[in-house]
RNA sequence: GUGGGUGUAGCUCAGUCGGUAGAGCACCAGGUUGUGGCCCUGGUUGUCGCGGGUUCAAUCCCCGUCACUCACCCCA
């Protein structure tokens, strides 16, 4: 038996990467448009980061991190999400006292340890973005605007923004209190999920999709209803900059979050496409997180895609690979040798071109050349050789003319810069 | 961690009420002693996921196992 890769640890094909790179290019232009730097930090963190920011009660922390010891005996874990990695890097290189604001963004893979099914992977990739040092509801509202503006772009189909605020540490508190009240009495109508989620984390009650649950909890007190007054600000300044700058949202008041750190602003960008995976990003404004790393007193909001879910959505394929601007087709060993060289000069200069190596009839050579998309195919034989000739076909129009050798390569350089 | 579905050619799948397998696509060659896409002809490729059981005989029936997949939980 060959060896085979990790369950839940997917290869990127040829053929499927030209969409991964479309999806990354558009969002390095869209995010540096917004004023936002790539940052690269390591896949793997010291294990307690992940326990401080992400909260050691959350379904991530207590089952689902490939935590290990290295050689030194240090707890390390691969990270299964970006954020903490970034205001861990953020902090130790003060990067505050650069510039009071830092726009950040970043690719790359996160890991998790789940049972894998149609766009939830074990190692799967994201882009991030995060702005430290802003508490402005403005920002909150132009960090949607560049989301979905990236949605836009990328020709994502089908997709809506969801937002909601979770308070903060001076209402959230209150507001837990009053719905763990309401739910106490109605524990009995509650599904076992719900019944065990009344103890770990009674927000997520509000979020259930059995119809029993959701009926008991239609008159539940609402967060947005208990929001102090200074949250309840921010969030009304949060819609109405969304309006101003013309971005579609919901507001849904039960939309809850995985991560113990967010605060007030929360989104997630969701899909009725992609079966039980909903959501294609998430993210929300987390003021608390970077003081509780041990950094300075900074706000910070932010946002994640999942790469794969955005893959899916866009279907296999859906990117074309790029078409060889020239195939080399030749006759004989005289001119295979000057059509291998030809080909070398070609691809030093940038032009896409390529060639059958093992002396094929023309026929295959050209079957090839077909296959591969190529726009031209340069065919050379003996006898235009020693002319100095060569036949120039132009795939897409089935014509072809007579040229000099010499001359093709200022030809094709004019063609391909026209272009 | 729990439950369902599926495992036959590189891909998508058919099939054998138990007698060791086929199609389409793909790939290769020829039809055109030097010209692609369409068409025609021919050709290559399988431990029928793995292990065990029943049987004269198992790819098919039974048991186990592994893999993939979807869903629950949770999440991007």
């Amino acid at each position: 038996m060959s060896i085979t890769g990790i369950k839940g640890m997917n290869d990127i094909l040829p053929g499927d990467i030209e969409t991964w790179q479309h999806l990354e290019e558009q969002a390095r232009k869209v995010f540096g448009a917004f004023g936002y730097r790539e940052i690269r930090v390591p896949v793997a963190e010291k294990t307690e980061l992940f326990c401080r920011s992400i909260g050691e009660t959350t379904d991530i922390v207590e089952k689902e991190m490939y935590t290990f010891t290295d050689k030194g005996g240090t707890s390390m874990t691969l990270r299964p999400e970006g954020t903490a990695p970034v205001m861990r890097a953020f902090i130790q290189h003060k990067l505050h006292a650069l510039d009071p604001i830092s726009k950040l963004y970043y690719i790359g893979p996160m890991f998790r340890h789940e049972r894998p099914q149609k766009g939830r992977y074990r190692q799967f990739h994201q882009i991030g973005a995060e702005v430290i040092g802003i508490d402005d509801p403005k920002i909150d509202a132009q960090v949607l605007a560049m989301l979905s503006h990236y949605f836009m772009t990328t020709k994502i189909p089908d997709v809506s923004l969801q937002i909601n605020s979770l308070g903060c540490p001076g209402c959230r508190p209150t507001y837990r209190e009053a719905l763990i009240d309401f739910l106490e009495q109605r524990l009995s109508c509650l599904c076992a999920d719900c019944q065990r989620r009344y103890t770990s984390n009674p927000l997520r009650v509000l979020d259930c999709k059995v119809p029993g649950c959701k009926e008991v909890t239609i008159d539940a007190p609402a967060m947005l209803d208990n929001l102090c007054i200074g949250c309840e600000a921010h969030f009304t300044q949060v819609k109405n900059h969304l309006d101003a700058l013309e971005v579609d949202y919901t507001v849904n008041p039960r939309m809850v979050r995985g991560l113990d750190y967010y605060t007030r602003t929360t989104f997630e960008m969701v899909t009725g496409s992609l079966g039980a995976q909903n959501a294609v990003a998430a993210g929300g404004r987390y003021d608390g997180l970077i003081r509780d790393l041990g950094g300075p007193e900074l706000p910070g909001i932010g946002f994640a895609i999942g790469l794969e879910r955005l893959a899916l959505m866009l279907g296999e394929q859906s990117v074309l690979p790029p078409r060889p601007e020239l195939f080399i087709a030749t006759l004989g060993e005289a001119a295979t040798n000057a059509g291998f060289s030809m080909l070398t000069r070609l691809q030093r200069r940038g032009i896409p071109v390529e060639m059958e190596y093992t002396g094929k009839s023309l026929k295959a050579q050209l079957r090839r050349a077909d296959k591969i998309k190529a726009k031209r195919v340069l065919i050379i034989g003996e006898d235009e050789l020693q002319r100095g000739m060569s036949q120039l076909r132009y795939m897409d129009e089935s014509r072809q003319e007579e040229v000099e050798l010499d001359s093709l390569e200022s030809l094709l350089s004019k063609e391909i810069d026209g272009a």
